[in-house]
DNA sequence: GCTTATATTGACAACGTTGTCTATGGGTGG
DNA sequence: CCACCCATAGACAACGTTGTCAATATAAGC
């Protein structure tokens, strides 16, 4: 590799003015200047970042450790957040896929330790509790899209219960009255807090709880495996005095739940109001009629997350970022 | 930081001794081994990349160059399987979303450079044509889902018109002898490509190809906004001889196929039978009858990619990777 | 007990930068 | 004409490692 002595010796000049020349010192004649421009040009030099690191011991590099934001066909975008403040801050992401396993973890941790990181941030693929390393409190680091009970880290995560309000309010606001919610797996933190917005969201309108009216879809895993939402649809069919209006726990479900009603002869749009979570791309704006559906606020999060890493703002708690509302049609009727 | 120095401070030994501990050299007493072990544990050492890299000259870093790899509801397996193996050889991949923004394209590749990465992984999200800078060749790289005419770069592509073969293939298969075939965009590569083994395909059966069974799916865009198969099998209903199974350009496609039938009075898996391409998990498994089709080879190809760039293969040709076929039950009718 | 081989350790340079200080040269002011 | 200042350039050390070689200590062979 071509280093600053090599320019110089191309230029005949010393390698300390080449060095100036490269960092925009002033103290370099214009004449001189343009010599080792040209020599840096034409034997295509570029600083060795590793060199320049050891002396402003700034490595610009922030961890980027996730369990599997990567693999998923969705929270990608946290990455996307996170890296966009980053380069703003002219760092850049290194990152390490785990995979829920401690072992890969602990070698992420020494890795990226060893790489000087400036910062870390520790994403989950989905909003659940995580155990975080002591070793990580070493680097200033942040928690997204999950939480640590014992750690005092400051903590990103999406404002669960506050989306399902605005996802039910949605439905109450069209004058529904029998509103029905389909909950994700029980053990899934978002399953309460998006159920207590929805109880919350109900009692400001004076509507009653029905907890008949509040159905668990099936929900094998977070892998990607298949999930139904066909009993939860057989139970609430079966009710006497059936829903107007659906809450989906995800757009997954609410994709069956278009198939699932035409059975019973129910058409979304005109027959009944649907709304959901996630906003996933694939799904959403290609049912008819298009899905409304809180979106996973996971590009603000990854940029929350980052901004705070180098901010003075020495918060350690935790912050709730809102989903914002994607608004199509599936709420309203005979559009 | 505590460098090597304070260890051997520490330790009450010469640093030289402290770097023999770190890098298993064997010439060292096993009390004093010890007791450097002890003070490393103490002081929280942890070697310095930077200074390593700068005797060595290895950076353990490979770049990741991708369009919007992350940004997707898939493709990120791409970056799955480029890391998997990285790791496997103890090297660390350093990602970077340019966005289609040639600037930043060079932004990205002056940083990596700068780094000394020891190769480049070029990655697009969706099978296409790029650019590749002349700079990008000055370090071992890989093309991985798109292609280059100019430059002479190791590419992985997915064996898009294999793909076309296997998904008709399957439906010949059931006795078939309409298979219509809804396409993507005409500009985008695979739409071509896919046709292409769908011909071979019926020609293998001795079928006849009949080019009304061609219709085009509306895909306004690539960027996860609304496409639709609604014209399409509109076209395909208004056949004096309709088709009996369908192969469809994408998974989103399928999905509202699934729904467009229904008002023919036609359903999928009873009447009609499907195959489709992408394997989203959001979408196949969740369908009913599960969807069969065929998996884009994103984890193969980021594997294939990073296995590439060191391999003594110096191969700068083109390889097809096959797309696994996921079999579910849309292909099959009254199952 | 003395020589010699071997095990263990340390001194020093080097990697490619940048920071600090010094040296050179020409111009300015008295 | 001399002292001084500013603009420009170079010498050298340092960052945290590892490689090379020399130094020391210990053990083995006679």
């Amino acid at each position: 590799m071509v280093s600053i002595k090599d320019v110089a010796k191309h230029a005949g000049i010393s390698f300390k003015t080449v060095s100036r020349v490269v960092n925009n010192d002033p103290a370099v004649r214009q004449e001189t200047r343009a010599k080792v421009l040209q020599s840096i040009e034409v034997l295509n030099y570029r600083p060795n970042r590793a060199a320049r690191m050891m002396r402003n011991q700034r490595s610009g590099v922030i961890g980027f450790i996730s369990d599997e934001v990567v693999t998923r066909p969705y929270a990608g975008e946290l990455l996307l957040g996170a890296q966009e403040i980053a380069n703003q801050q002219g760092r850049v992401l290194m990152v390490v896929n785990i995979e829920q396993d401690r072992r890969r973890l602990q070698q992420a941790l020494d890795m990226l330790l060893e790489r000087r990181i400036e910062g870390l941030v520790f994403a989950s693929y989905f909003h659940r509790e995580v155990e975080v390393p002591e070793e990580m409190l070493s680097v200033p680091s942040v928690l997204a899209n999950c939480f640590s009970r014992n750690a005092g880290v400051a903590t990103f995560l999406p404002d669960e219960c506050q989306a399902g309000q605005d996802a039910t309010r949605l439905l109450v606001e069209q004058g529904h009255q029998r509103i029905a919610f389909i909950t994700l797996h029980p053990e899934i933190v978002a399953t309460g807090l998006r159920l207590e917005g929805y109880r919350q969201a109900l009692q400001q309108a004076g509507l009653a709880f029905d907890p008949q009216l509040v159905v668990q879809g099936e929900c094998l895993n977070e892998a990607g495996e298949p999930s139904s939402a066909a009993s939860a649809i057989e139970t609430l069919m079966q009710l006497d005095h059936r829903p107007t209006a659906i809450v989906c726990g995800k757009d997954e479900f609410a994709m069956q739940v278009y198939f699932l009603l035409l059975r019973y002869g129910l058409q979304v749009g005109v027959d009944i109001a649907i709304t959901s979570f996630d906003n996933q791309l694939l799904i959403a704006p290609n049912l008819t009629p298009g899905l409304t559906t809180m979106a996973l606020p996971h590009l603000e999060m990854g940029r929350a997350a980052v901004r705070h890493l180098f901010s003075s703002d020495a918060d350690r708690g935790t912050t709730l970022v809102p989903f914002p509302l994607i608004e199509r049609e599936s709420h309203l009727l005979n559009p």
